[in-house]
DNA sequence: AAGTTGTAAT
DNA sequence: ATTACAA
């Protein structure tokens, strides 16, 4: 114990260093274009300020949003055999993650469960999340569908500097090992100041999303992950570099480091390796030995708490991929069906992307009495280019067509059909993601974002950029001047990848955040708030409001989940006014993925779907009232959001130009919006680079961002039906 | 471990 | 191409 001070000099250290060295790696390039941005001249961060988000039982809260009745019953999204996530009155009875379904029903008969193997809703709330986000702040780095970390280093520079001297600031949410608020906040001004914004970004995912979770404020994403689970569910906790060694000491085991997985922990306990304090003990050339230098030093590292491994933002996925799990497939015409079910969601997955696939892979898992888990095998090869635009342009069936026979070659790659085989898994997934289309290349305007939709290829915002865009002080538009192309970049070409219909999952919302506003903020008392730029006015959703939808409930929903519903509603109500908001029917199956995602329970809850159904749909207005987290109701959100409302034109106010989708519009962030109207009245474009830029760490690896975002088919209206 | 994705390193 | 790791 008495290395823990040296433990925390080390990592005073890494952070220095880690600040100093990282930022060239990764977001770096796109400061380097920036060389006279204030921020770089400015005096560098003593250390970096890391957030980690995590959602609390996310499949679980998607699902209890879209119906709202089960938030008061116990709830279990089953995949296959398995409980994969409850929500919190199933935890009270006992009810676990991955418990088997038997299992869980024994521990909780009246369980109500919803087949989660369809993922389509996760996956889509899941990039809401990280959009907003990253409307705050660009340095967002996804794991998982449910987890985010963010670096608000520069956002929390922003906010000290502002910060008067006399001013006090205290830590908000929970502080590691003090359990008695006994902190002088004065001594952590950073940390303190991340817990406000980490704070602020959960009330707003919560008015905005419908969204709880917990977040963890610490100085490294290592840090900031083991201490985000301290207090569970919705709280947040921060770490103070003299708890390091607490939070560290208190691991039951290594395996609960996060880097540290099955194979890693076993080689350790090879070596003698169990706790925590046998790794920090361990002699660092032993540990070379079995791992080699970089992992050893890694691996000794991360039991130390020290990570100086940069966020790094996660953009569009690079690889999209669809599986089915089963007890058994043996013969060759099973596989052939499979693969085209599955083919057939993924080609169609990838077609909403909108960027074309140059390789496939088809991944299968083979029975095996022993190890019986972690025996996949793969093939890939290349997709030829027909085929490929096939899929991206649309061509759905035809690409299916075609894609089957060179699965069913990399199949036979693996198994010998001759003999007897048994299948457990298929996978198929695209992968080298190509961004399409033809240029367009130095539109000024972002205008033409509507027209041919730039897409982002690697577009990055220089990272500084607008994260604190709303903050006080109203010197936002300082920081758009420096989005400037690098001029020593190969400036690659503003790609454009969807077409204006199209839905894609996505950051649009990064390359519009690159566009000026040339107005400061209309008011100064946002100063301590956060504020979105991606809001809808209420006024102008309201507006467009189906006939047999309840404006008042309609209020009170979530911001994105009424953006959802209106750019659904051209498409399903009309037709769709149906009736029950419980349907219970077994989930078809994965065709049935894009087309009809009502809500279902599944049939071995027959027993208890009479509870379900209890719960009229006229409930949700009480039941969909978010009041913020903590009871803290009324904060800065609900006047931001008056505000927002007051300050921005409603679309009926203003013509858009023919090409202009307004669902396209409606989506944009209101400083956008606004722009573009002033725009437009004014005709006369302002000068917008679009900004490209990458160069991220492997220059050339990486892909990333593109697509925009989707909104699918839902069936939410069944829970306005007019009462 | 179970299930369905995704990333990174080898 | 496969393994490891993560949620």
């Amino acid at each position: 114990m008495d290395n823990s001070e040296d433990e925390m000099e080390e990592d005073e250290n890494e952070w220095r260093t880690s600040f100093v060295d990282s930022p060239p790696l990764s977001p770096a390039r796109a400061s380097v274009s920036g060389s006279s941005l204030n921020w770089t001249s400015g005096p560098a961060p003593a250390h970096r300020v890391i957030l980690h988000f995590d959602l609390d039982c996310f499949y679980a809260q998607v699902e209890m949003i879209r119906n709202p009745a089960l938030r008061q019953v116990p709830l279990g999204i089953q995949q296959k055999y398995i409980i994969v996530t409850c929500n919190y009155v199933a935890r009270e009875q006992g009810v676990t993650k991955l418990m088997s379904v038997t299992a869980a029903k024994e521990k909780c008969p009246q369980l109500v469960l919803v087949k989660g193997e369809d993922l389509t809703h996760y996956r889509e709330m899941s990039y809401k999340m990280t959009e907003l986000l990253m409307s705050y702040c660009p340095l967002v780095e996804r794991l998982g569908f449910d987890e985010n970390f963010m670096d608000i280093t520069s956002m929390v520079e922003r906010r000290l500097a502002q910060t008067s001297e006399t001013e006090r600031i205290s830590f908000r949410g929970h502080v590691y090992n003090h359990p008695n608020a006994d902190v002088e906040a004065s001594d952590h001004p950073r940390l303190a100041l991340g817990s406000q914004i980490a704070a602020e970004l959960r009330e707003v995912t919560y008015s905005k999303l419908g969204l709880t979770g917990c977040a963890g404020i610490a100085t490294s994403k290592l840090l900031a992950k083991l201490v985000s689970g301290a207090f569970k569910p919705n709280q947040q906790t921060s770490l103070l570099p003299e708890n390091i060694s607490d939070i560290m000491g208190c691991l039951s085991s290594i395996r609960k480091v996060p880097g540290v997985g099955h194979q890693t922990a076993k080689r350790l306990k090879g070596l003698g390796v169990v706790s925590v304090t046998d790794l920090q003990l361990f002699p660092l050339n032993d540990l070379i030995g079995e791992f080699g230098a970089p992992c050893a030093q890694r691996l000794k590292n991360l039991s130390l708490g020290v990570d100086d491994s940069p966020v790094t933002p996660t953009g569009a996925p690079q690889s999209l991929s669809d599986e089915d799990s089963f007890k058994k497939i043996a013969s060759t015409k099973e596989v052939l069906e499979k693969i085209q079910e599955l083919l057939g969601s993924l080609v169609e997955r990838m077609h909403k992307d909108g960027r074309q696939p140059q390789t496939f892979r088809l991944t299968i898992r083979k029975h095996s009495a022993t190890n019986k888990w972690f025996n996949r095998e793969s093939r890939q090869c290349p997709i030829p280019n027909h085929i490929g635009q096939k899929v991206s342009s649309g061509c759905c069936d035809e690409a299916v067509v075609q894609l089957v026979p060179m699965a069913m070659k990399l199949f036979h790659k693996m198994v010998e059909s001759s003999a007897a085989f048994h299948l457990n898994l298929i996978n198929v997934c695209f992968s080298n993601l190509q961004t399409r289309g033809a240029a367009a290349s130095g539109k000024g305007s972002i205008t033409s974002f509507f027209t041919h939709s730039t897409s982002p290829g690697k577009t990055q915002i220089s990272s500084q950029s607008q994260d604190d865009f709303f903050q006080a002080g109203g010197n936002l538009s300082v920081d758009h001047q420096f989005i400037t192309k690098d001029p020593s970049q190969k400036t690659e070409v503003m790609k454009s990848s969807f077409s204006p219909g199209q839905a894609l999952h996505g950051f649009k919302r990064k390359q519009s955040s690159v566009v000026a506003v040339k107005e400061p903020p209309p008011q100064k008392l946002c100063c301590s708030t956060l504020r979105s730029n991606c809001a809808v006015t209420n006024s102008m959703m309201t507006q467009r409001l189906p006939p047999n939808v309840d404006p008042e409930v309609f209020r009170l929903l979530p911001e994105e989940i009424q953006k959802e519903l209106l750019s659904t509603a051209d498409k399903n109500y009309p037709t769709n006014t149906s009736a029950s908001s419980v349907t219970a029917a077994e989930v078809p199956h994965s065709t049935d993925n894009m087309t009809s995602l009502s809500f279902t329970v599944t049939q071995n809850v027959k027993d208890t779907k009479d509870t379900v159904d209890k719960f009229d749909p006229s409930d949700s207005p009480t039941t969909m009232n978010h009041k913020s987290p903590a009871g803290q109701s009324l904060l800065p959100g609900e006047n931001v959001m008056e505000e927002e409302r007051l300050s921005l034109p409603l679309s009926s106010d203003c013509e858009f130009p023919g090409n202009v989708d307004p669902k396209v519009f409606s989506e944009l962030p209101v400083d956008v919006q606004r722009e573009l109207m002033a725009e437009w009245k004014q005709q006369k474009p302002l000068l917008k680079t679009p900004l490209i830029r990458k160069g991220g760490k492997s220059t050339m690896t990486k892909d990333k961002k593109v697509a925009g975002k989707s909104s699918q088919t839902n069936n939410l209206f069944k829970y306005f039906k007019p009462s």
